[in-house]
DNA sequence: GTTAGCACTCTCGTTTGATGAGTGCTAACA
DNA sequence: TGTTAGCACTCATCAAACGAGAGTGCTAAC
């Protein structure tokens, strides 16, 4: 059996008829609200036709039709319109994103939060991944005695600070001495590299300092334990699940809810499987808690590389044209206005 | 009508009971449960008497008796066991309390954690108020053409970086003398202060570098208008709420969890009413939405000045003597650890 | 190939009735 | 006078029964 081109426009009635209402829906509600020019009956015999294609599935007899994943995922690939987002959220999205907003982190919230606004669904947008970037420059400052403030300024322009304990004889002579080192070794290899392979070298540099060597070691490892190094998962929206009528079931609320609190979950969604938006339909997805949840996620990049991506988690019955129009568009601007920011440099 | 004891042993019984099962509690159980050496029957008198006095009521007639509000303050105030926790909470709280973690905000989110899990409820606990602290030092340090890193230290040993423009054209000197008017103008005021009062001072200050002051400006504007000198609110547990049955009904949940994303009605409910545990009590809480929530809170201290509180919130029916013991000891603990943190300098 | 008609299925909301827990009252009892 | 047993009454809860409505599949006619 074939798709022709009726039975194309069926399925298309019956995926956005059901995205709209959340209801089965019946042969007679499609010759009602899409004028296909033919009676109910005929209708039932193709969405017969389409059910043993595998596209639409009955929750029970005497129900009317649901898309079933590879429903969605036709609609998707071959009958959508194509995403396009309404020049409201278009305003609102450039509205938003010309408050300019300095700090990377508050860039990424502020986006997670945009998100799920637009789409009414939850937003999830996982920052860039501080540890991967290298290592660019060391300072230390005085401050109580015995301690120091340790700044590190990494290649992409993050800095961090972290509170070391050095000892109380130790001069800022030395001290200096400890940051050239550590410039002169570590410049423009990422952290984890460090952690790897450099720990020894600058290990046998500083035997030559022995009464500072470890210290400056602690120092390093507690840059290179931090959780933080990680890239930051950003949620948005988490209580839109909650107004979706799929999500009406307590242990369901309770499951998503509980991955939500698990930021590995969350990145696993989003990893980029492609360039521009992909989407991931229900079943499709690996993680059991999201086997009836559609992702669409994009990657956005600073300087042409990419850091980070961002996603929206839906039931599957989403508006896939609308959300996917705009993961689109928000990844463009959020490249965008990461590469204007960093261009004032 | 006076409360003897038997009709304190009787509402004892009646709130220790619906504590435990969440179900209305009616005079045959009590008597078979708790050995009081009467008959259902009177218990049931006493009951009458009770409901009277306004310390129980009844959802519906022939259903078992529930605690008030004013039942479960009585049973708090005069009937409760004096509140203990065991030597198993204990010895975790110590554990967990000794993994030292330097960092106050990782000690912060780490102890909501964990208050969250030894309850079963949600914890709620503020961080301290960083705009509160004075005003330390400031050093800037050299990252991009045109721009700086300025660290700043406050008083209670908090740093925080940020990156400000500074226009190509300034030179570390000029910096160092922006430096040193902010340092000796701001030492010892709060930030709270300086935007009040001291801002017109800084500024004729400048006006001898004229082409500094603008950049001065915003670059002090950044530190002051930041969002995060407010106190910040660490949630845990929030699906504990789940579990409980007087949150069985979507729309109640929906209400909590939107309350919960508004730090400052949490913060409503923590605000420190009195020395030590304090306990509010479903309806003596002011906010609308937690009418059917209790939460004990108190207060922890850093070098004896009170810098932040944390808190339990629980349905009205949660078990007061348990949550009160791990409340109060955990203050004290946190209270401790950052005393012993700080001593470090 | 399309459509009308019809019997059939299944969900959903309502009704009904039985069950059981719990009360309040009264009268008997110590 | 306080306590207890007995009893009628109330009300939520659960399950079964039922009707209405929506939708299907099949057949026969167009």
């Amino acid at each position: 059996m074939q798709m022709d081109e009726r039975k194309q426009k069926i399925l298309r009635a019956i995926v956005q008829d059901y995205i709209a209402t959340a209801e089965p829906v019946g042969s007679r509600t499609i010759a009602r609200k899409f004028n296909l020019g033919v009676s109910p009956a005929t209708i039932r015999n193709e969405m017969a036709d389409l059910e043993e294609l595998g596209f639409i599935e009955q929750p029970h007899t005497s129900a009317g039709r649901i898309p079933s994943d590879a429903g969605y995922r036709y609609y998707v690939d071959c009958l959508m319109d194509t995403p396009k987002l309404s020049t409201e959220d278009k305003n609102l999205i450039e509205i938003e994103t010309a408050k300019r907003i300095s700090e990377i982190e508050e860039v990424i919230s502020h986006t997670a939060k945009l998100l799920s606004q637009l789409t009414s669904l939850t937003s999830i947008v996982m920052g860039p991944q501080k540890g991967r970037s290298p290592f660019g420059q060391m300072y230390f400052l005085p401050y109580q005695p015995g301690q120091a403030i340790m700044v590190v300024v990494k290649e992409n322009g993050a800095v961090e600070n972290h509170i070391v304990d050095i000892g109380n004889h130790v001069t800022a002579e030395e001290l200096q001495q400890v940051a050239t080192v550590f410039n002169n070794k570590l410049k423009g290899y990422s952290l984890a590299q460090v952690k790897k392979t450099l720990l020894h070298e600058i290990y046998s540099e500083l035997t030559k300092q022995r009464h500072l060597l470890d210290n400056a070691l602690s120092m390093l490892g507690a840059v290179l334990d931090d959780d933080r190094n990680e890239e930051k998962v950003y949620l948005g929206g988490t209580l839109n699940m909650l107004n979706q009528p799929e999500f009406r079931d307590f242990d369901k609320v309770k499951n998503l809810f509980r991955a939500f609190e698990e930021d590995g979950r969350l990145k696993k969604l989003l990893y980029p499987t492609q360039e521009g938006v992909s989407v991931t339909i229900g079943g499709e997805n690996k993680l059991e808690e999201f086997q009836d949840c559609s992702v669409i996620s994009a990657t956005y990049r600073l300087n042409g590389e990419v850091i980070g991506s961002i996603g929206v988690l839906g039931p599957t019955r989403m508006d896939y044209a609308k959300s996917m129009g705009i993961v689109d568009f928000m990844t463009r601007s959020l490249t965008d206005l990461l590469t204007k920011g960093r261009k004032r440099t």
